[in-house]
RNA sequence: GGAGAAGUGGCCGAGUUGGCUGAAGGCGCUCGCCUGCUAAGCGAGUGAAGGAGUGAAUGCUCCUUCCGAGGGUUCGAAUCCCUCCUUCUCCGCCA
């Protein structure tokens, strides 16, 4: 959410940097400004009348005490409280007009941030050569089902399309990769956490996927419940409705969970095996800190992120996300995408955001110390290690003619002892 | 799921014949004083949100709201009524 004195102060700015979003990101600026404007005048009148109220029913209070007649002032005052119930109902149905409005600007995107749509990406650098094979790579499917680690029909015929059972070695690859990134990630002082991945409605607006993507959530109807699509969710309602001391900052966690995502509207896509489907587990970093360190807590997560695929050995490049990619709540996005030799090309399997503080003004996380405050914090979130994509990639690229998958180093410590390879 | 109890400021904790309580008292914290050091002691300060006014500005003045959340009764509610949420205890069930 933005700040509505900055949209009251600043309105051409605001203009100008939504309008990088697209027209309809500006849209309900004017209407805004006007319901903010019919908020205060009307709050002006509440408060006066209220102001009257609170002296005359002092006044009251004391000619009562002296027992003496009130009737006359009480009479007077029912009006005035009949009038202030009148305004009262009125100011409030202009609130939540505001606050409707309010809730589906999206942030303000980050002048790095470039210009445009999604072709319209910056690949920042490459890591890694792709391999040369000698042989005809098959893709991750193919390898899974010769040896019934992936199992999607059974998956559809349990839970629909877009539903996989996992099974036998890839069970190991995938909880050493959680083994290999909670502990990397804690030894930089993110704390590791396991998130509830049904959370109520505050956290899904706070964190800004409500209500513009309400069609992507799964809903427990019966309980009012969501269920997480990551789990950026939970850790940044961990703090909702704090003032946190200043010397903890940056508050850093690194949280583990399923994750559970309709994909409503990507119908046809991706269809083939685990990359795009309903649930997967994920290990994400989120971290808490003071506004003016925010660019660079992006930077360091970003670097994290590469250090991660580095040590799996998978070839990437890093790309900065175009404004009209952005999700709503993030200012600067960079995602880092992963070599998929059987589909020649990279795709996403990181992507860290930083939400400056969009988030943090729907969650109230704010904090205090030597610098004043309360001020709001920024949020940032970021992918440690996706578990289904990574898996593709450690799969894709790390076959063996025969069909097999060797495992990367880094994760032989997190193996069955001795497993070096998966599906021999 | 059933039966009880409770939710007040950073923390503890007063506050039920509704009115002068944003809130006693204590702890903590901050600043100052004092003291070889430390401890103790003394003094002052110490919640949040919104709005109006004022100033070049860090600000300052005033008003409103907030005693789990939302409604209601009343001239007036932390105090009375209703709904919801949360926590605790006992019982049942269960990974």
């Amino acid at each position: 959410m933005l700040d509505i004195k900055l949209i009251r102060n600043e309105p051409e700015l605001v203009r100008t940097a939504l309008r990088r979003r697209g027209a309809q990101a500006e849209a309900s600026l004017d209407e805004l400004l006007e319901l903010d404007r019919s908020r205060r005048e009307i709050l002006v009148v509440v408060e006066e009348k209220r102001s009257l109220r609170n002296s005359v029913s002092e006044e009251i209070a004391k000619l009562k005490r002296d027992r003496e007649d009130a009737a006359s002032k009480i009479e007077a005052m029912r009006a005035v409280g009949e009038e202030i119930k009148r305004l009262e109902t009125e100011l409030k149905d202009v609130e939540s007009a505001l606050e409707e409005e309010l809730l589906r600007v999206p942030n303000l995107p980050d002048p790095s941030a470039p210009d445009g749509g999604e072709e319209d990406s910056v690949v920042l650098h490459h890591w890694g050569t792709p391999r040369e094979f000698a042989f005809d790579p098959q893709d991750h499917l193919d390898l899974a089902v010769a040896r019934d680690l992936i199992d999607m029909e059974r998956g559809a015929r349990t839970s629909g399309s877009r539903f996989a059972y996992l099974k036998g070695d890839l069970v190991f690859l995938q909880f050493a990769l959680v083994q290999f990134a909670l502990q990397r990630l804690a030894s930089k002082g993110f704390r590791p956490v396991v998130v509830p991945v049904l959370v109520r409605d505050e956290a899904m607006y706070g964190t800004g996927f409500f209500p513009t993507d309400m069609q992507q959530v799964y809903r427990v109807e019966a309980d009012g419940l969501n269920l997480v699509g990551t789990s950026e969710v939970p850790l940044a309602a961990l703090h909702m409705d704090e003032i946190v001391d200043e010397s903890d900052l940056p508050l850093r966690y690194v949280g583990y969970s399923s994750c559970f995502r309709r994909e409503a509207g990507a119908a046809g896509k991706d269809t083939r095996g685990i990359f795009r489907v309903h649930q997967f587990d994920k290990v994400e970093m989120f971290s808490f800190c003071a506004p003016d360190k925010s660019a660079e807590e992006h930077d360091l997560m970003c670097s994290i992120q590469q250090e991660i695929l580095q040590e799996l050995g998978l070839p990437y490049r890093a790309v900065n996300i175009a404004v009209g990619d952005l999700g709503a709540s993030a200012a600067k996005k960079c995602d880092l995408e992963a070599w998929l030799p059987t589909q020649g090309r990279y795709r996403e399997v990181t992507s860290c955001s930083n939400c400056t503080d969009y988030q943090a003004r729907r969650l109230k996380v704010r904090a205090k110390g030597e610098k004043g405050g309360p001020y709001l914090l920024h949020t940032l979130n970021g992918t440690v290690a996706a578990l289904g994509r990574t898996i593709i990639a450690i799969m894709e690229n790390y076959q063996t003619e025969e069909g097999s998958v060797e495992v990367p180093t880094a994760l032989r410590p997190f193996m069955p002892i001795g497993m070096e390879r998966i599906g021999r």
